[in-house]
DNA sequence: CGGCAAATTGACACATCTCAAAGCCTGTGG
DNA sequence: CCACAGGCTTTGAGATGTGTCAATTTGCCG
């Protein structure tokens, strides 16, 4: 299927797709291709079409030569993420588009975007909508930044997902698979990788998680939420004409 | 003048508007009005409209009901930014608008924006990138807030406003106006209101700016831009064919 | 002049970082 | 099957950054 259908999904799950929506979503040309872990998907710079995760874990990655050259991780998208849509109408990326773990990817070419935005409005108002929307997993980031502490804000990057994957069923029971290091939490958090250490620590000796490898599963989904004071509002999963 | 003239100019630092890109734009019915300092311009829920500040400092304000409730400021709008346009295609505002200063705001309605979708194609990518480029702005304060420690933070929300408030025109020399209470600063960079004193007191001890009340003089640009380690790329000021 | 909110300062508590070392897991080669 | 290497995780201890509380000063406005 064309524009893999985790992402018609994802729009779905927003507002209803005519007929002919469908079927230009259906035509239009997509090129599959497949990443193994810690593998660079999109460079910064210029581009000429956009990408949107198929299965697995992405992420995106601001980087700042100098010394110490830093970098921190401010986006992660699941499977049915337009990842960087925005690259549409920005035309340069400036931050890298990374795999974590095995991720396959479709890649659209900004021209059929293009042709889209000039013949089908309402799909139009839906690719503009699932940017703002991670414009809003933005804001979400920077006020749990604000707000939490430690094990309160990882915590809350594990409600996140969770609601994500499973919208769009990729997960199982209270059970997901988060193929991050420790050292990449960190760069998502905004903490020392040996303080995230101590905070998956914590949510464990709390009882919360149950977490090995790249398998977290969620042993108290009240007791997880409760501390993140998590409200997935700002996810926008809800049915409304756009 | 329709569609205040700071958003055309926004526009065209960033691509070139086509004479019926320009009527649309000049067409577009919309209202202006004022609000004081502290005022809510919108409030979190639906809304038919959005806006766009002419004068003054605007912000979003994240909250969160609760024990305790908690607060952020997740975005600072100038003039010509539209501070609400993703309101358009998310239907909902999970945050409140409010005023810093006095503020002067121009209300455009959905249904003009959703005829111009319909009709004008380059205009609707143009509203979209601008979204897109709040977007970018969100990110580059997660990843300010990630790598920064609290002088250099402070110092880099200094420079981004700074640039912004230039490029359409809104200072002389190095001397602009940030009507922010300290501890508005502190709900904007995530710190106590106390910290944010001594920040303030480390860039005036180092000679990097002159504050008083809210008028800021930026005394040393390299200064303060290596501190901060600003690149304002990310801004997006630059003509590129959308 | 008085009153109030904001800015400023100091002292101490708590959160987080850095450095260093030890433990664990996994893949590889002998 | 074992030994080893390397990267990741885990732990400890001390340094630094930031928060909280309380008090003082400043600046604005009536």
């Amino acid at each position: 299927m064309a524009l893999g259908g985790y992402f018609t999904r994802f729009l779905q799950l927003r507002d209803e797709l005519s007929e002919d929506d469908l079927a230009r979503l259906a035509a239009m040309p997509t090129r599959l291709e497949t990443f193994q872990p810690g593998e660079v998907i999109v460079s910064p710079g210029p581009h000429t079409r956009s990408c949107l995760v198929v299965s697995g874990l992405a992420g995106r990655v601001t980087m700042l030569a100098g010394k110490p050259a830093v970098q921190a991780i401010t986006a992660l998208h699941v499977p049915g993420d337009f990842v960087d849509l925005h690259a549409f109408v920005l035309k340069e990326l400036d931050h890298a588009v990374v795999a974590f773990g095995r991720v396959e990817v479709e890649f659209v070419d900004h021209t059929e975007l293009a042709q889209m935005t000039e013949h089908f409005p309402h799909l139009t108002r839906l690719f503009w909508m699932t940017t703002a929307i991670d414009a809003a997993v933005h804001r979400q980031w920077l006020f749990a930044s604000s707000v939490l502490r430690s094990s309160a804000h990882l915590a809350h990057l594990i409600c996140e997902l969770y609601v994500r994957m499973s919208s769009v069923g990729a997960v199982r029971d209270y059970i997901m698979t988060v193929p991050l290091l420790q050292r990449e939490l960190a760069e998502i958090l905004g903490y020392s990788s040996i303080h995230i250490n101590r905070a998956v620590r914590d949510l464990r000796d709390r009882k919360l998680v149950r977490w090995q490898g790249s398998e977290v599963e969620i042993l108290s989904w009240d007791g997880l939420t409760r501390l993140a004071r998590f409200d997935p509002t700002y996810l926008e999963i809800g049915y409304r004409p756009r």
